[in-house]
Formats: structure tokens, sequence, C-alpha cells
DNA sequence: GAACAATGACCAA
DNA sequence: TGGTCCTTGTTCC
């Protein structure tokens, strides 16, 4: 799940559910145990997300945010009305008498000062979801570099909070091979794929899921049965290896680049 | 009950 | 490039 969408999805639940009342924090876990309690009983005044990154901002005198980053497996789990006894290893439970959020498995759960955020902002790239963003950042490092477009998509210093769905999907959309190298992609080329991005991010933050088919290429649309999808939306490539492309028939290809699945259609993306 | 996979990122060499 | 960390759900014996 966790693409920038779900982080700016969070961000903006979180906000929606927990600001301007105090909660109550706890790390059933332990291993937040410090920071739930300099937490507990403070206000929850504002929220930032960039790129895979969120921030809660508390009214916490010299821990002015927490910095929680889900890494491949972090989760939250919000309920509503008293929470439960914790299930497995929660390690940040945040409360009031209505509603429960608990954070399960994070790379990144920390106190930060404002200097410490304004530092971790400085180290990301734009962020297709942050309205004061452009892609132009982005392309002064894509048009300059020989390094592929696949690799260059997912480095969180270019661009902040494309994965690896977002990735393949977004060449697929735009018939990019994900070998050919950044500067070898035409400025057009570059500003469909962040507009594209900025589309539908923007829609994986309102549904809280992931869709890049396009309505004429649907399973119903193409008269070809319902696909069953494991990850939670519909998608063209991504872990869709051996199956046919919804667009020419070809088999999706996958491969591993830098540790990480690649999923293309050899004939609709081309060098 | 073990083995494995997963939408991420860091570090060392 | 390889190893490591974080946790859960599924799959396979």
């Amino acid at each position: 799940m966790p693409e920038g969408h779900t982080i700016h999805r969070l961000a903006a639940d979180h906000l929606a559910v927990f600001g301007g009342r105090p909660v109550r924090a706890s790390s059933p876990q332990g291993r937040f145990d410090a920071g739930a309690r300099a937490l507990d009983g403070r206000v929850l005044d504002g929220v930032d997300a960039h790129g895979k990154h969120l921030f809660l901002g508390f009214d916490t005198p010299g821990a002015d945010w927490v910095h929680i980053h889900l890494g491949l497996y972090g989760k939250f789990g919000f309920g509503e009305g008293t929470a439960p006894a914790p299930v497995g290893a929660v390690r940040l439970r945040l409360a009031h008498d209505d509603a429960y959020a608990d954070l399960r498995g994070p790379t990144a759960c920390e106190l930060i000062t404002q200097e410490g955020k304004d530092a971790l902002h400085a180290r990301l790239g734009c962020d297709p979801l942050r309205d004061s963003d452009d892609g132009e950042k982005a392309w002064g490092r894509i048009r300059l570099s020989r390094t592929s477009v696949a690799a260059l998509l997912m480095d969180q210093k270019v661009v902040a909070g494309v994965g690896n769905v977002y990735r393949a999907e977004v060449l697929f959309r735009n018939g990019i091979d994900p070998t050919r190298a950044g500067r070898d992609l035409d400025r057009e080329e570059w500003e469909a794929i962040w507009a594209d991005l900025v589309g539908l991010m923007k829609e994986g933050v309102r549904n809280n899921r992931i869709d890049t088919v396009r309505p004429e290429h649907t399973p119903e649309a193409m008269g070809r049965p319902p696909r069953v999808d494991d990850h939670g939306g519909e998608v063209y490539v991504y872990r869709r290896a051996g199956a046919a492309c919804l667009v020419c028939g070809t088999e999706v290809r996958r491969e591993e680049l830098a540790a990480r699945n690649l999923f293309w259609c050899p004939a609709c993306q081309k060098n």
C-alpha cells in the first residue's frame, strides 16, 4: 500500500480524525514508549506529507513533529469507538473516545524538531502531490542522467512518492521502455509523465488505492472476464507478469532491477 | 509451523 | 551488489 498517495491520504485522515483535541498516545509494543509519553494528552495541530514521509504535528515543546515512514510493510489501521486490546506489534496507538489508529511495522517512527523536518524536505525531490511542486527540478536531474528512467522514478531525491506500482504504470501509460536512459527522454515525454503522475496520484489519494487502467481498457470494455486482483486496484502491468497486455495481448514481462520487480510490456513500451 | 513475499530504504564494501 | 531492518498474510508442507 504505501506509495505517496497512501501517505498524503493518511495525513488528511489523521487531521480529520484526531485534529484539534487531545489524544491519548501509547506504544503497546514498547518500542516508541518515550515518544508516546511525550505525545500523550497533546493536541494534533498540523499534518504534512512529502513523498513517502508522514509528519504529524503536535504542540509538544522541543519535539514538534512525529516523523513516520512506513517502509515496505508498515501500516495504519483506523477504528471507531473505544480502542480494543492491541493485536500484534503496535508501535504507536493514537486514540480518543471516538476513534483510534494503530501503527505497525514502520521503518521510522520518531520525534523530530522543525529543523529535522526541514532537513528531510531538503533531501526529497518533487512530489506530484504537493501543490507547490512542479517537475522542473526532477527534469534537471533526469535530462542529464545516464541512469534508466525506471531507476530515476524510484529515486526519492528525484521524484518523491513514486513507488514500484506507479513507476511501472506511468511508464506503461506513456509508452516508455523502462531501460531508457533519463537523458534520452524528450522534455515533452517528461512533462507528460509528470502530468500523468499528478493525475493518477491525486486519484489515488481520493480512492485510497491505485487505479491506472483507462476506461477503454477495463476488462469490461474489452470483453474479457474481470480480473481477480490482489493488491486492491486496477492496473496494466504491475504484478501481471506472464499475463496478456490489456492493450496488445503481448506477454507482460518481469525482471529484477536493483532488487525490485519491474513490470512492462515489451510491445507497447518503446525505447 | 516454516518459508516466503511485499507498494522501502539504509549501510557497508 | 548484498545484507539488514520492520510485520503480516498467504502458501506450502
